[in-house]
DNA sequence: ATGTGC
């Protein structure tokens, strides 16, 4: 991206005035290096975005983000219902509520030493990954409407996962509103023996240890010590979210002119909040959240009973769950006024600081854990939400490495194979059921993690906690 | 991201 288009607010701000249609400035969060390497999509999408009806505040850009169908990945829109505001389908994502989630184990590096390659193994057995991929629950159409309302409540009441972790997934692994009658068969057929899958593409389940901490106290109350093991789950909601994201994405571009919207990019799809279109959508996208939170208490589940097998003395508990790709309903102040907006977060995360009465009350002191999934073989971070980011960006961070190359251009540059032996010589395990998908996720195609989250730590968006260094990767 | 797409 060329810096003479945009203002620098401070080593780590960028600005966009509004111009032509836009509403509202647009805002970029990176330092120098990250945005002379963003693609110039980046800053056309963000200005769009800006022009959205009923856009509050600004249009932002995390430090991972880049190109992504109408909204980039690592864009951040909130907007305002009373205002005319939009809810778009292009805004959060074809894999509705995508995210991650650490949990410790108890156990240290010499803990599972002798018994590395056979977690790893067994893991991969166990966990289900790859495209089209399914797992052994089936569900019938009453268990599918009742797992979309309940999420992952609903998963433990079936005996997958346990009630103590509800308490660390957001908005305690159940999101309201969930309308499972505005979810199409099809999306629903799609994920019938989906559930506890891992998915394909940058989704993975980690095994990492804890190499620094930055923060004492944080990482006391999140239960991160230096030499300690996490596992770490990223995935979403599979077939159905993607059906969903697909069948409103195009239900929304043909609603838009009777909606009187003149869409500056027909993939930025949108209708407005109070619609009957933009209610069932956000029915349908809140049934495909929970049907994510759903899909990774059974991955858990299957976690602990490999663990259980493998390595008996540990103990996994969750540290937090969050989600990627979404569209909340959050109340902030805007121009001293107390508002309910509905706040777009695609490949961001959300980022609650200390006192934020979402949180669960053991952690609302210290505020929100924010995992930071880095790229297949490099290291992942933990974060905590802060304060400031309450004003700076709807309590938004970054929420990985991002792409710095194309899929396609990754797998023409690298071999899957010869991939996995380079990183089992660093001491990084990989299991995958697809070589190309291995080449695709090569850590040479992604921006440079540390740097993303420095940045979005110097930028105040949270603050850095702990790293970790990925032992095993189950990649899909 | 995806019962992948050139």
């Amino acid at each position: 991206m060329d810096l003479a288009r945009l203002q620098q607010a401070s080593a780590v701000e960028w600005r966009i005035g509004p111009h032509g249609r836009m509403r509202v400035p647009a805002v970029i969060f990176a330092d120098e290096d990250l945005v002379r390497q963003m693609d110039d999509k980046v800053y056309e999408q963000i200005t769009h975005v800006a022009a959205l009806p009923g856009i509050v505040q600004a249009a932002y850009a995390m430090p991972d983000a880049h190109w992504g169908y109408g909204f980039p990945i690592g864009g951040v829109a909130a907007f305002d219902a009373d205002e005319g505001g939009v809810v778009s389908a292009g805004g959060v994502g074809f894999d509705i509520s995508c995210g991650v989630r650490t949990l410790h184990t108890g156990l240290t590096v010499a803990d599972i030493a002798p018994v590395k390659q056979k977690l790893a193994d067994r893991l991969f057995a166990s966990i289900p990954a790859g495209v089209g991929s399914s797992g052994k629950l089936r569900l019938n159409s009453v268990d599918m409407d009742a797992m979309l309302r309940g999420g992952a409540c609903w998963a433990v009441e079936r005996g997958y996962g346990s009630p103590a972790d509800l308490e660390r997934i957001e908005e305690r692994g159940c999101v309201a509103g969930a309308a499972p009658e505005h979810v199409s068969e099809a999306a629903k057929r799609r994920q019938r023996d989906e559930l506890g899958t891992l998915g394909s593409g940058n989704h993975y389940l980690e095994l990492q240890e804890v190499t620094q901490i930055y923060d004492v106290p944080a990482a006391d109350r999140f239960r991160l010590r230096v030499g300690e093991l996490v596992v770490s789950i990223h995935c979403g909601s599979r077939g159905l979210g993607h059906q969903i994201g697909t069948e409103f994405l195009k239900a929304m571009v043909l609603a838009a002119p009777a909606h009187g919207i003149d869409l500056p990019d027909r993939e930025l799809a949108c209708a407005p909040i109070d619609s009957a279109l933009g209610q069932s959508y956000l029915g349908a996208m809140r049934a495909a959240t929970n049907c994510a939170l759903a899909n990774r208490e059974v991955i858990t589940h299957l976690v602990r009973q490999v663990f259980a097998d493998v390595v008996p003395d540990s103990h996994l508990a969750l540290v937090y769950d969050v989600s990627h790709n979404t569209c909340k309903q959050e109340s902030y102040t805007v121009d001293g006024k107390a508002k309910r907006l509905y706040v777009h977060r695609k490949g961001a995360t959300r980022a609650f600081g200390p006192g934020h009465p979402g949180l669960p009350p053991e952690l609302r002191d210290i505020g929100q854990p924010v995992i930071v999934g880095g790229s297949m073989g490099t290291a992942s971070y933990i974060l905590v939400g802060t304060e400031a980011s309450h004003q700076l960006a709807f309590s938004s961070a970054c929420h990985g490495a991002g792409r710095a190359m194309s899929r396609h251009q990754a797998s023409r540059t690298w071999h899957g194979r010869a991939l996995v032996d380079e990183l089992a010589a660093q001491g990084v395990l990989i299991r995958s059921p697809s070589s190309r998908g291995v080449a695709e996720e090569a850590p040479g195609a992604y921006k440079d993690v540390r740097a993303v989250v420095d940045a979005a730590d110097r930028a105040g968006l949270a603050r850095k906690v702990a790293r970790l260094r990925p032992l095993v990767c189950i990649k899909g």
